[in-house]
DNA sequence: GTCTATAGTATGATAGAC
DNA sequence: GTCTATCATACTATAGAC
């Protein structure tokens, strides 16, 4: 009973993240994900308390576990470029494992984080942007990265071009997460001009 | 009289794009945009038809103005890589000059395309893409960028990372929007590693 | 666990007075 | 050009039957 109970509200939040990670959240309304399920919106709210106790526990959730892989990156011994790439590559993946929450995130967390209940998205954002900039320093410290950009610009550019790609990376297209993932980085650390050319 | 209506006109345009881009198309309501104004809701109607035709004009008219300083670039002289460059530094100028329209297209165009109205966001979209990666074919072919990059990845990358800027820069911030511009490009064409170092 | 029925509110838009 | 007043609709959420 408790594991059925269990599974349905799982599979109601899955259409749910679905719904929200397509049309936002403020567009999607109960009766859209009750609809999708195949059922009456009153009868969802046997399940949840309101539709921000959805939203709420997908994001929450997914952002719990996506903490636990960054801080054992940051934990390793690798270096600080190494860590980096690590960073990026597990950010991939998660747009390709967890494609609705990345979404959702993406497109609602700023709207949702004026809300007291969904406060823990701005420590957390601080707490992301923390990891991200000390990996910079250390990277230009260490001499892997470059001296002359502004670390704060350079963590915007690199949080921005990870998520953004959400946007239009489908797990099962013709270029896989990984493949993804590998020219992302290649672009981010080397650029795209050639290294032997007409230029620079 | 005509001045007097057209002037009108595009203050509460110019107050309704600044409430879109903040909250979103879908969660400004007439009524934020009537009380922003300082008039009631009903009195809006008597300039516009439908909170629909507000960002249609928003929109339309920006990218009408954007295209015109893309074709200018793409019709003259210089080298294929000066020209994206170029045509990065005017989109980042846009993001200065038109931070509203941009934050719209960025955050509302996806949910807007789906109705025949706004139809030519999908095909402005279309022009858009041709136009960057014919540029960077061009830039392969010359030389000037690498060849071991997918060019609709690249793109993507390029169009993402350009435009997502909106999300973070406010005109008059500690960085200016040329400099902003100067670092974004010096990343995307030369990457974040230190070319002599450690690595690679 | 779902349905019926509905409360209470907010929304986009309209008609006509001023 | 704005206001008063309001319509029709859609929304989140609730109460109680089954």
């Amino acid at each position: 009973m408790a594991v059925a109970e269990s599974t349905r509200r799982e599979e109601l939040l899955r259409i749910a993240g679905q719904l929200f990670a397509r049309k936002g959240f403020r567009s999607t309304t109960v009766r859209d994900i009750a609809d999708s399920a195949g059922i009456l919106s009153g009868s969802l709210y046997h399940h949840f308390d309101s539709k921000e106790t959805m939203v709420d526990e997908l994001l929450d959730s997914f952002q719990r576990r996506l903490f636990e892989t960054y801080d054992a990156i940051i934990a390793g011994e690798q270096s600080p470029r190494e860590k980096l790439v690590a960073v990026a590559r597990a950010s991939f993946d998660a747009i390709d494992q967890h494609h609705s929450e990345v979404a959702i995130f993406q497109n609602d967390a700023g709207y949702l984080a004026e809300f007291d209940r969904f406060s823990y998205l701005i420590e957390r954002n601080a707490r992301f942007q923390q990891m991200w900039t000390d990996l910079l320093r250390a990277g230009i410290t260490s001499g892997e990265l470059r001296a002359d950009l502004d670390v704060e610009l350079v963590y915007r550019f690199l949080r921005d071009t990870v998520w953004v790609a959400v946007r239009w990376y489908r797990p099962g297209g013709s270029l896989s997460g990984d493949e993804v993932a590998d020219q992302y980085i290649s672009i981010l650390l080397d650029g795209i001009a050639a290294t032997e050319g007409a230029t620079k």
